[in-house]
DNA sequence: TAAAGTAGTTATGGATCATAGCAATAAGCG
DNA sequence: CGCTTATTGCTATGATCCATAACTACTTTA
């Protein structure tokens, strides 16, 4: 009992894509759930781990997201204990966001989540596929 | 100057499926705003032209959306004179949906305005690569 | 030193999405 | 037939997400 009445949207990257990236993102909510992250979340968590003493505004350019909306996130990472502000003597404006030890711990639980999650949502395909996949993904045009 | 601050996410299937898919959203809901549409309007048209008399219910389940967002869509659809709610006979819940004139000639313009927007988006991709990309897209896991 | 720019913040509104519950109608079953 | 259950479309509502504007503190530029 297929359901093919999407037939002609099918044929348009663009809708594939939206699919693809919905379910993928639930499914990864659903997993980081229990570790008291959401995707937007994790992602901050992510990148300032890699980055010590980012700043927000940094931050911010990374994930593509405006500098207000950075605010709640990172104020969650910190009351979580995840994350800490500190003020840096260079620029008293801005913050150094540093992981806690706390926070690198809950990153890397969290990397480990999402791999199996991944391997999951995605067992269809080979590491070949899973790589080539990205590739194409990474050669799209991201305007502005 | 590259910002490779989020080279521990890019390992992550999903991030580039969000950024991806993000990006082409928002770059179809601009293309599509001179005809008056978005993008799950336009989705929703498009399945409607293709499936004459088909019902909110059978649209919600192939758009993998809830039937009470359908309403206003369909309201949407409706009072822009594109498609037409009509009762059926056989079962007089549901509404049988149909495309107008209107209707098949504006989703035919959004075609056009789509297509040459994936040709823009997706410029460094030959079309076997696109093909290509469709495919795997189209072969992940969509949980339930 | 005055003007312009930047970092973080607050407030706010729009768009999207899920849930619960309603009335009308249909289907299943005694 | 009558009663229960299920389904369709709909309303209302709340959560989340995302963008914009405006504010302060601070820095840079002229």
């Amino acid at each position: 009992m297929e359901n093919p009445l999407d037939t002609g949207l099918r044929d348009f990257i663009g809708y594939n894509l939206r699919r693809a990236s919905n379910a993928v993102m639930s499914d990864a909510a659903r997993v980081l759930e229990p570790l008291g992250l959401r995707v937007t979340t994790f992602s901050a968590l992510s990148v300032i781990c890699d980055t010590p003493d980012v700043t927000q505004s940094h931050l911010a350019a990374t994930l593509n997201m405006e500098r207000s909306n950075t605010v709640l996130i990172i104020d969650a990472l910190e009351q979580a204990g995840l994350i800490g502000r500190h003020r840096m003597e260079s620029d008293r404006r801005s913050y150094a966001l540093r992981a806690t030890l706390k926070g690198i711990q809950t990153r890397k639980e969290a990397v480990a989540a999402l791999a199996s999650h991944e391997d999951r949502l995605f067992a269809q395909l080979d590491a070949a596929e899973r790589a080539q996949l990205v590739l194409l993904l990474r050669r799209i045009e991201i305007p502005e």
